[in-house]
RNA sequence: GCCCCCGUAGCCCAACUGGCAGAGGCAGCGGCCUCAAACACCGCACGGUGUGGGUUCGAAUCCCACCGGGGGCACCA
């Protein structure tokens, strides 16, 4: 467990001169933590009906074990923001959760012969004690765990809401297998090709499998991003819009000689139409076979076992020689009645576009490899100025003007682009077009640790839904060896539960035994949220209308696509079931970086971890939240051997003895000392800037310098018993309490709130800066002369442009260096600069 | 190979978006305490912003090229 009051160091007393009262956080951490809990201070529910409303949410964890230093960072920066805007009088909703279906769990399970929910939820307790002694400010009213029945009961709902409207369908296609542990792997379980348990090259396999249709949303998620400009980080929508790789292009259809129907390829370069020498169609796809000639099939069919075979690191290379076989068949190229040759090649993709292409070797490198490879006819259609690709085997993608192509010639590419397509269309062989690289979205699952999905398979019915009285289809309860992989889902050799009579016709019919990838459960947690204990409805639409969109959501940039891309798919799929009112569900994104060491990312198999939990023992939880947070950006890294929780103790020691000092001394009367006043409200100002904007270690480094400012105070000025210096304290310990909670809640004990009794640091307001005191009377002005610093004056802050100017040169510095001549230039930026550019 | 981000003091990082390069911290050094030390306290910054050009009265900031580091995408027609 973390942050135990075993194993106390020495490190933590960097005290005060003897009779002092210590920095000591382990009383504090005792102290408050108990009276905290008692309190219960940050229910959503609780706060005044007429607070205006915040949504902070962090990605929910994974329960795996304890939290870990990753954790320890992106919850200390989401706690800013929820702490913040609780200080700032909103309403915040900040809950807690776990994502807490999914393989680990399943494979400990497997390991130590037991029940992977046991394993997973000792593990969530852990965390959920961890979580509160690290002082995070969750309503733990609103808790959820997506592996509950209470939870998974709707997202089989969801699942049925989407198979009804078509969004939730089933198809064979080609998919990761481990032929070592003889299961399907996720895309994220292969890594470099390799299984990410065992190691083995990952091969495809052809299976039926559910998918969600979020090709149909694509130009939806693109057009939406520009409401996120601004408020997501600009690299998570370049990473979006790359995979929704949008491709403006033309249909263009080839009669196929023997077949009646055409065969119809995508292009984005429609213009070069005229150089399509041959086509080329997947040779997995259903299309090559069909096309294939009598004679040709043992040469198509010896193609494929050579493709089967290899693996995913062989398919992807990209500087593997092109290979392929000729279909013994003929196209026609619709704009010229060329005859050409329809090959079969595993280069192209069945399931992007149409499956098929139009060749055109000497503007496309791959079409260009292709035909070097097989002697096939290059013809350049473009003329760009380069030498001819089928010399030198480069092709020349640029631009050019058209050659060669009939009705096109001499012209440009956007031109000859618009011209072709015209003419395509009014012969009805082609129209222009959209593509996308973004695939349906596989989510069905031969595991056990997930969610069921909720269909019966009936011989005669087909694939019918689970009545939604009889939700949730909850898994049976296995562990140990039963789990274990062998080629099918676990729940499928557990008779009684897959048979059952089919919902529509009660004839002998079996559940669907896949469960459903984690991402599905995790792409509406922040819904579920606003009314977790529902068990009417998936959320309570009076309570989205107080909450949702979440106001920042806050998590690491390993989520920038998929989990982000899958969210914003079911928000708008939810909308258009008219389920929700928004079509967005987070309004800002914040990404923290990781927390590496010594340059390197932290993991088991370097043996390079820092654990948290010693840390925590070491230095105490505000020390290391505070180094989480002043240790640069929240989005940059933090090399954990770069930064000094030791160093943030002695920042914390020093507010602790400066608010004791302050405390004990009878303070006196009246507003207190002006200078210590300004430096306050200075501080307030900024600070509140800096939080707003994120840059929470530069405003932690605001309340260091006031910390500074009040011990020269204290030390050297008006005293500790002067009321400004007692304000400042008081404004010290609020703004601290955003980043050391523990520490923050004693300063303010010690400077006389009843902490018990419900006066916490938590309920004080956030400080106001007082303009008056923000405004300064003068400043000090810089006078340059050719750019560089000659002199300073003080002036007025109110000063004109041309009076500023007069006294800057009225100086005896610059009168001396003008030497009576003209200044062949002065510019003037009142109050604060002069530049004086003499005569060359 | 293509695209994006980042290079400021020994280290982590600031610098009001073109106006005095240094706020804060770590480490270090000196002082003060001490029998001695640790802790605390006080004090100490000639690095000109990765390199080379350019724009400008003025560049860490804008533009170009290169070097170094990080990330993303890589047969998507």
């Amino acid at each position: 467990m973390v942050g135990t009051r075993t194993g106390r160091v020495p490190m933590s007393d960097t005290s005060t001169p003897s009779g002092g009262d210590r920095y000591d956080w382990h009383t504090a951490q005792d102290r408050w933590l108990p009276v905290w809990e008692k309190l219960d201070q940050f229910r959503a529910s609780e706060y005044p009906a007429d607070r205006p409303r915040k949504y902070v949410l962090d990605m929910f964890a994974y329960p795996s074990g304890d939290l870990h230093m990753g954790h320890a960072e992106a919850f200390a920066i989401g706690d800013v923001v929820a702490r913040y805007h609780v200080l700032r009088g909103y309403a915040v909703l900040h809950p807690v959760g776990w994502d807490s279906f999914g393989l680990p769990a399943e494979n400990a399970a497997i390991k130590r012969d037991l029940d992977p929910a046991k394993w997973t939820y000792a593990n969530i307790e852990t965390q959920a004690e961890s979580f509160k002694r690290y002082a995070i400010s969750f309503d733990w009213s609103m808790r959820l765990h997506t592996s509950d029945p209470g939870y998974y009961r709707w997202t089989q709902w969801l699942f049925l809401r989407m198979f009804e409207r078509g969004l939730a369908y089933r198809k064979e296609s080609a998919v990761n297998w481990c032929p070592q542990d003889q299961t399907v792997l996720a895309n994220e379980q292969v890594v470099g090709g390799r299984c990410e348990r065992c190691g083995t090259a990952v091969t495809k396999r052809s299976l039926t499998q559910w998918y969600f249709k979020i090709t149909e949303y694509a130009q939806r998620l693109l057009d939406d991003m520009t409401a996120l400009e601004g408020h997501w980080p600009e690299r998570v929508l370049t990473m979006q819009r790359n995979w929704i790789g949008r491709s403006e292009g033309a249909r263009v259809s080839f009669a196929v000689e023997g077949r009646t129907e055409p065969v119809t390829v995508f292009t984005s370069r429609p213009d070069t139409l005229y150089g399509a020498t041959f086509m080329v169609v997947a040779a997995d796809s259903a299309l090559a076979d069909e096309l294939c000639a009598p004679e040709r099939r043992a040469e198509l069919a010896g193609y494929l076992e050579q493709v089967a075979r290899l693996s995913d690191i062989e398919r992807q290379s990209t500087d593997r020689d092109k290979t392929g076989v000729f279909l013994g068949r003929y196209a026609v190229n619709p704009v010229n009645g060329e005859r050409i040759p329809v090959w079969a090649s595993d280069y192209v993709l069945a399931d992007y576009g149409t499956g098929a292409i139009m060749a055109v070797p000497a503007h496309d490198q791959r079409d260009l490899d292709f035909a070097r490879q097989f002697d096939l006819p290059v013809r350049v259609v473009v003329d760009t100025g380069a030498p001819d690709p089928a010399q030198t085997g480069v092709a020349t993608p640029g631009e050019g003007t058209l050659v060669n192509s009939g009705p096109i010639d001499g012209l440009t590419k956007g031109d000859a682009i618009r011209r072709i397509v015209d003419i395509l269309a009014e012969r009805g062989v082609g129209a222009a077009t959209v593509s996308y690289r973004l695939r349906d979205w596989l989510l069905s699952r031969q595991r056990f640790w997930g969610c069921p999905i909720p269909i019966v398979h009936c011989p005669t019915c087909g694939e019918v839904p689970v009545p939604e009285d009889q939700l949730p289809v909850r898994l049976p309860e296995l562990s140990g060896a039963d789990l274990r992989p062998k080629g099918v889902s676990p729940l499928a050799s557990v008779a009684e539960w897959i048979n059952v009579a089919c919902p529509r016709c009660g004839a002998d019919a079996h559940r669907d035994t896949d469960t459903m990838d984690t991402f599905v459960d995790s792409s509406w947690y922040y819904l579920r949220f606003v009314s977790p204990y529902d068990d009417q409805r998936p959320f309570d639409p009076a309570e989205l209308r107080k909450w949702m969109p979440v106001d920042q959501y806050i998590g690491g940039a390993e989520h920038a696509i998929l989990h982000l891309l899958y969210s914003r798919f079911f928000t708008k799929a939810l909308y258009d079931m008219g389920l929700i009112e928004f079509t967005e569900p987070f309004k800002a994104l914040l990404n923290q970086g990781q927390v590496i060491l010594n340059g390197a990312s932290m993991s088991k198999s370097k043996g390079n971890l820092v654990d948290l939990g010693e840390e925590l023992r070491k230095y105490g939880v505000d020390a290391v939240r505070l180094t989480m947070i002043f240790a640069g950006p929240p989005d940059e890294d933090i090399d954990w051997a770069d930064v000094s929780p030791a160093g943030s103790g002695k920042f914390l020691a020093r507010v602790w003895r400066l608010a004791s000092e302050v405390g004990a001394a009878e303070t006196t009367r009246g507003e207190g000392d002006t200078e210590v006043r300004r430096v306050t409200a200075r501080t307030v100002h900024e600070a509140t800037q800096l939080v707003e904007t994120h840059r929470f270690n530069v405003a932690i480094a605001r309340l260091m310098e006031l910390t500074n400012a009040l011990r020269k105070a204290v030390d050297q000025g008006p005293g500790a018993a002067d009321p400004a210096v007692r304000e400042g304290a008081t404004i010290l310990a609020i703004m601290l309490s955003l980043f050391a909670p523990y520490c923050a809640e004693e300063c303010w004990s010690k400077l006389g709130h009843a902490v018990e009794t419900g006066d916490t640091v938590s309920r004080a307001p956030w400080p106001r800066a007082e303009p008056a005191l923000l405004a300064e009377d003068t400043v000090v002005c810089v006078i340059q002369v050719n750019g560089k610093v000659r002199g300073r004056i003080e002036v007025p802050t109110s000063i004109g442009a041309d009076d500023l100017r007069d006294r800057a040169l009225g100086t005896d510095t610059i009168a001396g260096l003008l030497g009576g001549a003209e200044p062949s230039k002065v510019i003037v930026r009142a109050p604060k600069l002069v530049n004086v550019v003499l005569p060359a």
